[in-house]
DNA sequence: TCGGTTTTGGAAGATATTGATTGAATCTGG
DNA sequence: CCAGATTCAATCAATATCTTCCAAAACCGA
Protein backbone atom coordinates (compact mmCIF):
# COMPACT_ATOMS: atom_id res chain seq x y z
CA UNK A 1 0.00 0.00 0.00
CA UNK A 2 0.98 3.37 -0.97
CA UNK A 3 1.39 6.67 1.23
CA UNK A 4 -1.51 8.57 -0.16
CA UNK A 5 -3.92 5.36 0.49
CA UNK A 6 -2.75 5.18 4.05
CA UNK A 7 -3.14 8.72 4.47
CA UNK A 8 -6.77 8.35 3.67
CA UNK A 9 -7.41 5.16 4.83
CA UNK A 10 -5.96 6.66 7.92
CA UNK A 11 -8.37 9.62 7.67
CA UNK A 12 -11.51 7.28 6.84
CA UNK A 13 -10.92 5.81 10.28
CA UNK A 14 -10.33 8.82 12.48
CA UNK A 15 -14.17 9.29 11.36
CA UNK A 16 -15.21 6.11 12.73
CA UNK A 17 -13.13 6.43 16.19
CA UNK A 18 -11.45 9.30 17.84
CA UNK A 19 -8.55 7.83 18.68
CA UNK A 20 -6.46 5.84 16.94
CA UNK A 21 -3.48 3.17 18.33
CA UNK A 22 -0.21 2.75 16.66
CA UNK A 23 -0.04 -0.72 16.92
CA UNK A 24 -3.44 -1.10 15.62
CA UNK A 25 -2.62 0.93 12.20
CA UNK A 26 0.46 -0.91 11.68
CA UNK A 27 -1.35 -4.17 11.68
CA UNK A 28 -4.39 -3.33 9.76
CA UNK A 29 -2.68 -1.33 7.07
CA UNK A 30 0.24 -3.59 6.71
CA UNK A 31 3.47 -1.54 7.29
CA UNK A 32 5.79 -0.80 10.16
CA UNK A 33 5.41 1.20 12.85
CA UNK A 34 7.91 3.75 11.75
CA UNK A 35 6.29 4.49 8.47
CA UNK A 36 2.47 4.47 10.56
CA UNK A 37 4.35 7.39 13.16
CA UNK A 38 5.79 9.34 9.77
CA UNK A 39 2.43 8.89 8.51
CA UNK A 40 0.72 10.43 11.46
CA UNK A 41 3.09 13.17 11.88
CA UNK A 42 3.03 14.63 7.69
CA UNK A 43 -0.71 14.47 9.08
CA UNK A 44 -0.61 16.24 12.17
CA UNK A 45 1.89 18.89 10.55
CA UNK A 46 -1.38 19.27 8.22
CA UNK A 47 -3.61 20.08 10.76
CA UNK A 48 -5.61 16.62 10.11
CA UNK A 49 -5.36 14.90 13.20
CA UNK A 50 -3.77 15.41 16.54
CA UNK A 51 -0.19 13.42 17.36
CA UNK A 52 -1.05 11.75 20.95
CA UNK A 53 1.59 9.23 22.61
CA UNK A 54 0.92 6.37 20.97
CA UNK A 55 -1.04 7.05 18.63
CA UNK A 56 -3.44 9.74 17.14
CA UNK A 57 -6.64 11.80 17.61
CA UNK A 58 -8.84 13.04 15.55
CA UNK A 59 -9.22 17.20 15.52
CA UNK A 60 -12.12 19.80 15.71
CA UNK A 61 -11.84 21.72 13.14
CA UNK A 62 -12.30 25.22 13.58
CA UNK A 63 -8.75 26.19 14.42
CA UNK A 64 -9.09 29.13 13.24
CA UNK A 65 -7.85 32.30 15.42
CA UNK A 66 -11.13 33.85 14.31
CA UNK A 67 -13.33 30.92 15.67
CA UNK A 68 -13.43 31.73 19.69
CA UNK A 69 -14.19 29.17 22.48
CA UNK A 70 -13.58 30.24 25.88
CA UNK A 71 -13.96 26.98 27.62
CA UNK A 72 -12.73 24.74 25.68
CA UNK A 73 -10.85 22.29 28.03
CA UNK A 74 -10.88 19.68 25.01
CA UNK A 75 -8.63 20.85 21.99
CA UNK A 76 -6.69 23.00 24.02
CA UNK A 77 -3.45 21.66 24.31
CA UNK A 78 -1.06 23.34 22.20
CA UNK A 79 -2.80 26.70 22.92
CA UNK A 80 -2.29 26.45 26.54
CA UNK A 81 1.65 25.54 26.15
CA UNK A 82 2.41 28.15 24.08
CA UNK A 83 0.45 30.56 26.62
CA UNK A 84 2.26 29.09 29.38
CA UNK A 85 5.99 29.32 27.84
CA UNK A 86 5.15 33.18 26.42
CA UNK A 87 4.05 33.83 30.10
CA UNK A 88 7.09 32.83 31.53
CA UNK A 89 8.80 35.72 29.53
CA UNK A 90 6.70 38.17 30.75
CA UNK A 91 8.14 39.81 34.17
CA UNK A 92 6.51 41.90 37.00
CA UNK A 93 6.66 45.33 36.37
CA UNK A 94 6.30 45.11 32.44
CA UNK A 95 3.77 46.58 30.11
CA UNK A 96 2.47 44.35 27.29
CA UNK A 97 0.10 44.73 24.69
CA UNK A 98 -1.80 41.14 24.19
CA UNK A 99 -3.76 40.85 20.59
CA UNK A 100 -7.32 39.88 20.00
CA UNK A 101 -7.55 35.72 18.98
CA UNK A 102 -7.33 32.35 20.78
CA UNK A 103 -3.76 31.65 21.29
CA UNK A 104 -2.69 35.30 22.56
CA UNK A 105 -6.01 34.64 24.74
CA UNK A 106 -4.37 31.58 26.48
CA UNK A 107 -1.25 33.49 27.07
CA UNK A 108 -3.64 35.90 29.12
CA UNK A 109 -4.97 32.93 30.78
CA UNK A 110 -1.20 32.28 32.25
CA UNK A 111 -0.37 35.90 33.44
CA UNK A 112 -2.54 35.95 36.38
CA UNK A 113 -0.29 36.17 39.04
CA UNK A 114 1.97 38.88 37.43
CA UNK A 115 2.42 42.49 38.59
CA UNK A 116 1.74 44.00 35.25
CA UNK A 117 0.08 46.42 33.26
CA UNK A 118 -1.77 44.90 30.42
CA UNK A 119 -3.13 46.74 26.95
CA UNK A 120 -5.67 44.84 24.90
CA UNK A 121 -8.38 45.27 22.34
CA UNK A 122 -9.18 41.81 23.21
CA UNK A 123 -12.68 41.60 25.19
CA UNK A 124 -12.04 38.25 26.18
CA UNK A 125 -8.62 39.27 27.36
CA UNK A 126 -10.06 41.91 29.54
CA UNK A 127 -12.65 39.73 31.06
CA UNK A 128 -9.55 37.76 32.13
CA UNK A 129 -8.14 40.43 34.11
CA UNK A 130 -11.31 42.58 35.37
CA UNK A 131 -10.81 41.07 38.71
CA UNK A 132 -7.77 41.16 39.42
CA UNK A 133 -5.74 43.89 41.78
CA UNK A 134 -2.30 42.60 40.41
CA UNK A 135 -2.67 43.49 36.73
CA UNK A 136 -3.71 46.91 35.75
CA UNK A 137 -5.53 46.51 32.56
CA UNK A 138 -5.86 49.12 29.68
CA UNK A 139 -7.88 48.97 26.65
CA UNK A 140 -8.51 50.71 23.73
CA UNK A 141 -11.77 52.27 22.12
CA UNK A 142 -13.25 50.97 19.24
CA UNK A 143 -16.05 49.02 17.67
CA UNK A 144 -16.46 45.22 18.47
CA UNK A 145 -15.72 43.09 15.73
CA UNK A 146 -18.66 40.05 16.96
CA UNK A 147 -17.53 36.32 17.29
CA UNK A 148 -13.77 37.17 18.54
CA UNK A 149 -14.45 39.80 20.17
CA UNK A 150 -11.89 41.92 19.56
CA UNK A 151 -12.22 46.56 19.61
CA UNK A 152 -11.42 47.55 16.25
CA UNK A 153 -11.46 51.15 13.86
CA UNK A 154 -9.90 54.02 14.00
CA UNK A 155 -10.20 55.09 17.87
CA UNK A 156 -8.39 51.51 18.19
CA UNK A 157 -5.50 52.26 16.11
CA UNK A 158 -5.43 55.46 17.80
CA UNK A 159 -5.33 54.47 20.89
CA UNK A 160 -2.30 52.13 20.21
CA UNK A 161 -0.20 55.32 18.53
CA UNK A 162 -0.69 56.98 22.36
CA UNK A 163 0.54 54.04 23.87
CA UNK A 164 3.88 52.33 24.37
CA UNK A 165 4.29 48.82 25.91
CA UNK A 166 7.73 46.87 26.62
CA UNK A 167 6.54 44.06 24.64
CA UNK A 168 3.79 42.83 21.99
CA UNK A 169 2.26 39.45 21.84
CA UNK A 170 0.30 39.25 19.02
CA UNK A 171 -0.90 35.85 16.63
CA UNK A 172 -1.83 35.78 13.24
CA UNK A 173 -3.58 33.85 10.77
CA UNK A 174 -0.77 32.62 8.78
CA UNK A 175 3.05 33.17 8.51
CA UNK A 176 5.05 32.49 5.70
CA UNK A 177 9.19 33.89 4.65
CA UNK A 178 7.77 36.62 3.07
CA UNK A 179 6.14 37.78 6.67
CA UNK A 180 2.48 37.22 8.56
CA UNK A 181 -0.56 37.64 7.44
CA UNK A 182 -4.12 37.98 8.51
CA UNK A 183 -7.80 37.73 7.48
CA UNK A 184 -9.20 41.11 7.94
CA UNK A 185 -8.07 44.49 6.95
CA UNK A 186 -9.22 46.02 10.39
CA UNK A 187 -7.29 43.42 11.99
CA UNK A 188 -4.15 44.06 10.82
CA UNK A 189 -4.69 47.90 10.94
CA UNK A 190 -4.88 47.27 14.81
CA UNK A 191 -1.56 45.14 14.89
CA UNK A 192 0.47 47.06 13.03
CA UNK A 193 -0.08 50.00 15.86
CA UNK A 194 0.03 47.48 18.49
CA UNK A 195 3.93 46.58 16.94
CA UNK A 196 5.22 49.97 16.47
CA UNK A 197 4.08 50.40 20.00
CA UNK A 198 6.00 48.05 21.55
CA UNK A 199 9.68 47.19 21.98
CA UNK A 200 9.77 43.71 21.48
CA UNK A 201 7.33 41.62 19.52
CA UNK A 202 6.19 38.35 20.28
CA UNK A 203 4.19 35.92 18.02
CA UNK A 204 2.43 32.43 19.01
CA UNK A 205 1.32 30.83 16.75
CA UNK A 206 0.49 26.82 16.55
CA UNK A 207 1.65 24.98 13.92
CA UNK A 208 -1.39 25.05 11.64
CA UNK A 209 -0.25 28.61 10.63
CA UNK A 210 2.96 28.18 8.80
CA UNK A 211 2.95 28.24 5.37
CA UNK A 212 -0.26 29.57 5.28
CA UNK A 213 -1.45 32.87 3.67
CA UNK A 214 -4.71 34.67 4.58
CA UNK A 215 -6.14 37.99 3.20
CA UNK A 216 -4.45 40.67 4.41
CA UNK A 217 -0.86 41.37 5.19
CA UNK A 218 0.17 42.29 8.44
CA UNK A 219 3.69 42.60 8.89
CA UNK A 220 7.50 41.41 7.47
CA UNK A 221 9.06 39.19 9.58
CA UNK A 222 11.88 41.49 10.36
CA UNK A 223 9.50 43.62 12.89
CA UNK A 224 9.12 39.88 15.01
CA UNK A 225 11.29 39.56 17.46
CA UNK A 226 10.34 36.09 18.85
CA UNK A 227 8.24 33.58 17.80
CA UNK A 228 6.83 30.88 20.16
CA UNK A 229 5.18 27.85 18.95
CA UNK A 230 4.52 24.30 19.70
CA UNK A 231 6.42 21.50 19.02
CA UNK A 232 4.10 19.88 15.59
CA UNK A 233 5.81 22.74 13.63
CA UNK A 234 7.64 21.97 11.30
CA UNK A 235 11.62 21.80 11.40
CA UNK A 236 12.18 23.93 7.96
CA UNK A 237 9.78 26.57 8.94
CA UNK A 238 11.68 26.75 12.46
CA UNK A 239 14.76 27.17 10.77
CA UNK A 240 13.36 29.69 8.08
CA UNK A 241 12.73 31.91 10.82
CA UNK A 242 15.98 31.53 12.62
CA UNK A 243 17.88 32.18 9.53
CA UNK A 244 16.06 35.80 9.84
CA UNK A 245 17.42 36.05 12.89
CA UNK A 246 14.47 35.30 14.88
CA UNK A 247 14.21 33.69 18.37
CA UNK A 248 12.27 30.72 18.12
CA UNK A 249 11.08 29.13 20.80
CA UNK A 250 9.04 25.59 21.00
CA UNK A 251 6.43 24.94 23.91
CA UNK A 252 6.65 21.60 25.35
CA UNK B 1 -6.31 2.92 26.35
CA UNK B 2 -3.91 5.75 25.77
CA UNK B 3 -4.07 8.76 28.50
CA UNK B 4 -6.05 11.45 26.19
CA UNK B 5 -8.93 9.00 25.41
CA UNK B 6 -8.66 8.22 29.70
CA UNK B 7 -9.13 12.23 29.59
CA UNK B 8 -11.78 12.01 27.22
CA UNK B 9 -13.63 9.77 28.70
CA UNK B 10 -13.33 10.67 32.01
CA UNK B 11 -14.55 14.02 31.42
CA UNK B 12 -17.75 12.26 29.34
CA UNK B 13 -18.25 10.67 32.89
CA UNK B 14 -18.36 13.78 34.71
CA UNK B 15 -21.10 14.81 32.29
CA UNK B 16 -23.40 12.05 33.13
CA UNK B 17 -22.21 11.85 36.94
CA UNK B 18 -21.17 14.72 39.28
CA UNK B 19 -18.80 12.37 41.45
CA UNK B 20 -16.16 10.14 39.98
CA UNK B 21 -14.69 7.56 42.29
CA UNK B 22 -11.19 6.72 41.99
CA UNK B 23 -11.52 3.12 42.28
CA UNK B 24 -14.06 2.77 40.06
CA UNK B 25 -12.56 4.77 37.36
CA UNK B 26 -8.93 2.55 37.53
CA UNK B 27 -11.76 -0.72 36.75
CA UNK B 28 -13.41 0.59 33.84
CA UNK B 29 -10.75 2.55 32.34
CA UNK B 30 -8.36 -0.40 33.08
CA UNK B 31 -5.89 1.96 34.31
CA UNK B 32 -4.35 1.74 37.80
CA UNK B 33 -5.21 3.66 40.42
CA UNK B 34 -1.78 5.59 40.21
CA UNK B 35 -2.11 6.62 36.30
CA UNK B 36 -6.05 8.01 37.60
CA UNK B 37 -4.80 9.99 40.24
CA UNK B 38 -2.16 11.53 37.77
CA UNK B 39 -4.57 11.66 35.36
CA UNK B 40 -7.06 13.54 37.73
CA UNK B 41 -4.85 15.95 38.84
CA UNK B 42 -3.99 16.87 35.08
CA UNK B 43 -7.47 17.37 34.98
CA UNK B 44 -7.32 19.31 37.63
CA UNK B 45 -4.85 21.72 36.89
CA UNK B 46 -6.81 22.56 33.70
CA UNK B 47 -9.94 23.13 35.34
CA UNK B 48 -11.82 20.54 34.01
CA UNK B 49 -12.94 18.85 37.12
CA UNK B 50 -12.07 19.51 41.26
CA UNK B 51 -10.70 17.11 42.85
CA UNK B 52 -11.83 15.81 45.83
CA UNK B 53 -10.54 12.49 48.41
CA UNK B 54 -10.78 9.53 46.26
CA UNK B 55 -12.10 10.67 43.12
CA UNK B 56 -13.10 14.07 41.27
CA UNK B 57 -16.18 16.18 40.91
CA UNK B 58 -17.74 17.97 38.12
CA UNK B 59 -16.87 21.85 38.65
CA UNK B 60 -19.78 24.59 38.11
CA UNK B 61 -19.08 26.61 34.83
CA UNK B 62 -18.56 29.88 35.83
CA UNK B 63 -19.65 31.96 32.70
CA UNK B 64 -18.02 35.59 33.69
CA UNK B 65 -15.60 36.58 36.06
CA UNK B 66 -17.75 39.98 36.55
CA UNK B 67 -19.73 38.28 38.84
CA UNK B 68 -20.27 41.37 41.15
CA UNK B 69 -21.98 43.15 37.87
CA UNK B 70 -23.48 40.27 36.69
CA UNK B 71 -24.85 38.01 38.93
CA UNK B 72 -25.96 40.57 41.19
CA UNK B 73 -28.75 39.50 43.69
CA UNK B 74 -29.21 42.97 44.88
CA UNK B 75 -33.00 44.34 43.77
CA UNK B 76 -32.61 42.22 40.92
CA UNK B 77 -36.64 42.27 40.38
CA UNK B 78 -36.68 45.70 40.47
CA UNK B 79 -33.52 46.36 37.98
CA UNK B 80 -35.05 44.00 35.67
CA UNK B 81 -38.44 46.07 35.37
CA UNK B 82 -36.40 49.13 34.89
CA UNK B 83 -34.36 47.40 32.08
CA UNK B 84 -37.17 46.15 30.52
CA UNK B 85 -39.03 49.66 30.63
CA UNK B 86 -36.11 51.61 29.74
CA UNK B 87 -35.48 49.38 26.27
CA UNK B 88 -38.91 50.01 25.34
CA UNK B 89 -37.62 53.79 25.10
CA UNK B 90 -34.91 52.61 22.55
CA UNK B 91 -35.96 52.34 18.87
CA UNK B 92 -34.47 50.78 16.20
CA UNK B 93 -31.81 52.92 14.32
CA UNK B 94 -31.07 54.91 17.53
CA UNK B 95 -27.31 55.48 18.72
CA UNK B 96 -27.69 54.74 22.62
CA UNK B 97 -25.05 55.30 25.37
CA UNK B 98 -24.87 53.22 28.25
CA UNK B 99 -23.41 53.77 31.57
CA UNK B 100 -21.35 51.13 33.45
CA UNK B 101 -23.22 49.71 36.51
CA UNK B 102 -25.75 46.68 37.66
CA UNK B 103 -28.88 49.30 36.70
CA UNK B 104 -28.17 50.02 33.29
CA UNK B 105 -26.75 45.88 32.88
CA UNK B 106 -30.52 45.34 33.13
CA UNK B 107 -31.56 47.28 30.43
CA UNK B 108 -28.73 46.12 28.13
CA UNK B 109 -30.31 42.28 28.37
CA UNK B 110 -33.14 43.91 27.46
CA UNK B 111 -32.04 45.19 24.02
CA UNK B 112 -30.90 42.02 22.39
CA UNK B 113 -33.07 42.10 19.39
CA UNK B 114 -32.98 46.13 18.37
CA UNK B 115 -31.08 47.11 15.48
CA UNK B 116 -29.44 50.06 17.51
CA UNK B 117 -25.51 51.26 17.85
CA UNK B 118 -24.14 51.04 21.44
CA UNK B 119 -21.82 52.82 22.93
CA UNK B 120 -20.63 51.79 26.54
CA UNK B 121 -17.39 51.71 28.74
CA UNK B 122 -18.93 49.04 30.44
CA UNK B 123 -17.38 45.86 30.45
CA UNK B 124 -20.37 43.08 31.26
CA UNK B 125 -22.36 45.40 28.64
CA UNK B 126 -20.24 44.77 25.85
CA UNK B 127 -20.20 41.65 26.99
CA UNK B 128 -23.72 41.32 26.45
CA UNK B 129 -23.69 42.29 22.67
CA UNK B 130 -20.20 40.63 21.55
CA UNK B 131 -21.90 37.78 19.44
CA UNK B 132 -24.55 39.92 18.25
CA UNK B 133 -25.06 41.14 14.71
CA UNK B 134 -27.86 43.16 15.34
CA UNK B 135 -26.32 45.90 17.54
CA UNK B 136 -22.93 47.30 16.65
CA UNK B 137 -21.11 48.04 19.68
CA UNK B 138 -18.77 50.74 20.21
CA UNK B 139 -15.88 50.47 23.75
CA UNK B 140 -14.60 53.46 24.80
CA UNK B 141 -11.11 53.06 25.47
CA UNK B 142 -9.65 53.40 29.76
CA UNK B 143 -8.27 51.50 32.17
CA UNK B 144 -10.33 48.37 33.65
CA UNK B 145 -12.09 49.71 37.16
CA UNK B 146 -11.92 46.24 38.57
CA UNK B 147 -15.55 44.55 40.14
CA UNK B 148 -17.75 46.77 37.84
CA UNK B 149 -15.75 46.14 34.99
CA UNK B 150 -15.71 49.48 33.49
CA UNK B 151 -13.56 51.88 31.61
CA UNK B 152 -12.28 55.30 33.16
CA UNK B 153 -9.51 58.15 32.58
CA UNK B 154 -8.78 60.32 30.24
CA UNK B 155 -8.75 57.74 27.25
CA UNK B 156 -12.55 57.09 28.58
CA UNK B 157 -12.83 60.87 28.63
CA UNK B 158 -11.72 61.45 25.44
CA UNK B 159 -14.05 58.80 23.35
CA UNK B 160 -17.02 60.11 24.60
CA UNK B 161 -15.82 63.85 23.33
CA UNK B 162 -15.30 62.68 20.33
CA UNK B 163 -18.81 60.81 19.83
CA UNK B 164 -22.32 61.80 19.96
CA UNK B 165 -25.78 59.74 20.68
CA UNK B 166 -29.74 60.23 20.69
CA UNK B 167 -29.56 58.98 24.31
CA UNK B 168 -27.38 58.43 27.51
CA UNK B 169 -28.66 55.37 29.63
CA UNK B 170 -27.32 56.75 32.97
CA UNK B 171 -27.13 55.17 36.38
CA UNK B 172 -25.79 56.98 39.60
CA UNK B 173 -25.37 55.76 43.18
CA UNK B 174 -27.72 58.92 44.79
CA UNK B 175 -30.12 60.99 43.80
CA UNK B 176 -31.39 64.30 45.45
CA UNK B 177 -32.62 67.36 44.63
CA UNK B 178 -29.58 69.10 44.28
CA UNK B 179 -28.41 66.07 41.95
CA UNK B 180 -26.97 63.12 41.21
CA UNK B 181 -23.83 61.56 42.98
CA UNK B 182 -21.37 58.56 42.79
CA UNK B 183 -18.78 57.16 44.62
CA UNK B 184 -15.61 58.14 42.62
CA UNK B 185 -14.34 61.22 40.60
CA UNK B 186 -12.89 58.92 37.85
CA UNK B 187 -16.54 57.29 37.04
CA UNK B 188 -18.40 60.92 37.36
CA UNK B 189 -15.63 62.61 34.94
CA UNK B 190 -16.81 59.77 32.31
CA UNK B 191 -20.55 59.93 33.26
CA UNK B 192 -20.68 64.38 32.34
CA UNK B 193 -18.74 63.19 28.88
CA UNK B 194 -21.78 60.83 28.49
CA UNK B 195 -24.28 63.27 29.51
CA UNK B 196 -22.77 65.85 27.23
CA UNK B 197 -22.60 63.61 24.52
CA UNK B 198 -26.11 62.77 23.75
CA UNK B 199 -29.38 64.27 22.96
CA UNK B 200 -31.48 62.81 25.85
CA UNK B 201 -30.41 61.75 29.21
CA UNK B 202 -32.40 58.96 30.49
CA UNK B 203 -31.33 58.03 34.30
CA UNK B 204 -32.21 54.29 35.93
CA UNK B 205 -32.35 54.39 39.86
CA UNK B 206 -34.07 51.47 41.88
CA UNK B 207 -35.86 53.25 44.73
CA UNK B 208 -32.71 52.81 47.25
CA UNK B 209 -30.78 55.81 45.56
CA UNK B 210 -33.66 58.27 46.54
CA UNK B 211 -32.40 60.95 49.19
CA UNK B 212 -28.69 59.61 48.96
CA UNK B 213 -25.55 61.19 48.73
CA UNK B 214 -22.49 59.74 47.31
CA UNK B 215 -18.62 60.84 47.63
CA UNK B 216 -18.57 62.85 43.64
CA UNK B 217 -20.82 65.14 42.05
CA UNK B 218 -21.79 64.24 39.45
CA UNK B 219 -25.07 66.58 37.52
CA UNK B 220 -27.80 68.66 38.39
CA UNK B 221 -30.86 67.36 37.46
CA UNK B 222 -31.35 70.25 34.83
CA UNK B 223 -29.60 67.69 32.51
CA UNK B 224 -31.18 64.17 33.52
CA UNK B 225 -34.57 64.52 31.21
CA UNK B 226 -36.08 61.24 31.88
CA UNK B 227 -35.85 58.99 35.43
CA UNK B 228 -37.11 55.22 35.40
CA UNK B 229 -37.43 53.81 38.78
CA UNK B 230 -39.59 50.89 40.57
CA UNK B 231 -42.92 51.27 42.20
CA UNK B 232 -41.12 51.57 45.69
CA UNK B 233 -40.11 55.22 45.11
CA UNK B 234 -41.57 57.26 47.43
CA UNK B 235 -44.37 59.88 45.83
CA UNK B 236 -42.51 63.19 47.67
CA UNK B 237 -39.49 61.87 45.23
CA UNK B 238 -41.17 61.56 42.53
CA UNK B 239 -42.86 64.51 42.62
CA UNK B 240 -39.81 66.53 43.41
CA UNK B 241 -38.23 65.58 40.19
CA UNK B 242 -41.72 66.28 38.35
CA UNK B 243 -41.67 69.84 39.61
CA UNK B 244 -38.08 70.08 38.18
CA UNK B 245 -39.78 69.11 34.44
CA UNK B 246 -38.31 65.65 34.46
CA UNK B 247 -40.12 62.94 32.96
CA UNK B 248 -40.65 60.00 35.19
CA UNK B 249 -41.30 56.25 34.42
CA UNK B 250 -42.29 53.79 37.34
CA UNK B 251 -41.41 50.56 36.15
CA UNK B 252 -44.16 47.35 37.06
C1' DT C 1 18.54 -0.42 -17.53
C1' DC C 2 21.02 3.07 -14.79
C1' DG C 3 21.83 6.56 -11.37
C1' DG C 4 19.62 9.28 -8.18
C1' DT C 5 15.81 10.22 -5.15
C1' DT C 6 12.27 8.92 -2.04
C1' DT C 7 10.19 5.74 0.93
C1' DT C 8 10.44 2.12 4.11
C1' DG C 9 11.80 -0.93 8.01
C1' DG C 10 14.58 -1.57 11.78
C1' DA C 11 17.88 -0.72 15.67
C1' DA C 12 19.86 2.04 19.47
C1' DG C 13 19.55 5.34 22.68
C1' DA C 14 16.64 8.98 24.75
C1' DT C 15 11.94 10.13 26.73
C1' DA C 16 7.57 9.40 28.49
C1' DT C 17 4.13 6.70 30.66
C1' DT C 18 2.71 3.31 33.74
C1' DG C 19 2.04 0.48 37.94
C1' DA C 20 3.66 -0.69 42.38
C1' DT C 21 5.47 0.64 46.84
C1' DT C 22 6.38 3.55 50.55
C1' DG C 23 5.63 6.66 54.55
C1' DA C 24 2.82 10.76 55.26
C1' DA C 25 -1.53 13.12 55.18
C1' DT C 26 -6.42 12.96 55.53
C1' DC C 27 -10.79 11.13 56.52
C1' DT C 28 -14.33 8.56 59.35
C1' DG C 29 -16.85 6.37 62.98
C1' DG C 30 -16.98 6.14 67.40
C1' DC D 1 -10.26 13.60 70.18
C1' DC D 2 -8.47 9.11 68.86
C1' DA D 3 -7.43 4.90 66.24
C1' DG D 4 -8.10 2.47 62.14
C1' DA D 5 -8.85 2.91 57.45
C1' DT D 6 -8.41 5.25 53.36
C1' DT D 7 -6.19 8.22 50.23
C1' DC D 8 -2.24 10.88 48.92
C1' DA D 9 2.44 12.39 47.12
C1' DA D 10 6.83 10.87 45.99
C1' DT D 11 9.72 7.66 44.12
C1' DC D 12 11.48 3.92 41.29
C1' DA D 13 11.74 0.18 38.14
C1' DA D 14 9.53 -1.68 34.10
C1' DT D 15 7.48 -0.89 29.99
C1' DA D 16 6.01 1.62 25.94
C1' DT D 17 6.83 5.06 22.83
C1' DC D 18 9.63 8.49 20.45
C1' DT D 19 13.67 10.27 17.91
C1' DT D 20 17.40 9.70 15.17
C1' DC D 21 19.96 7.40 12.25
C1' DC D 22 21.18 4.08 8.64
C1' DA D 23 20.79 0.72 5.10
C1' DA D 24 17.75 -1.72 2.08
C1' DA D 25 13.96 -1.41 -1.00
C1' DA D 26 11.01 0.89 -4.12
C1' DC D 27 10.34 4.35 -7.34
C1' DC D 28 11.25 7.48 -11.28
C1' DG D 29 12.96 9.99 -15.17
C1' DA D 30 16.12 9.60 -18.72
Amino acid sequence: MKAPERFRRIQDLLGQHEFLDLATLARDLKASESTIRRDLDQLAAKGALKRTHGGAMAVEHKTDELNFVVRDTRQADEKDLIGRATAALVENGMSVIIDGGTTTYHVAKHLGGKRIQVITNSLPVANQFSNSSMVETIMCGGFIFPRIGVLLGPLAEESFSKLHADVAIMSAGGITSEGITNSNNLIVAVQQKMMAAASRVILCLDHTKFGRHALSFAAPLEKIHTVITDKATPRDQIAMLQKQRIEVIVAR
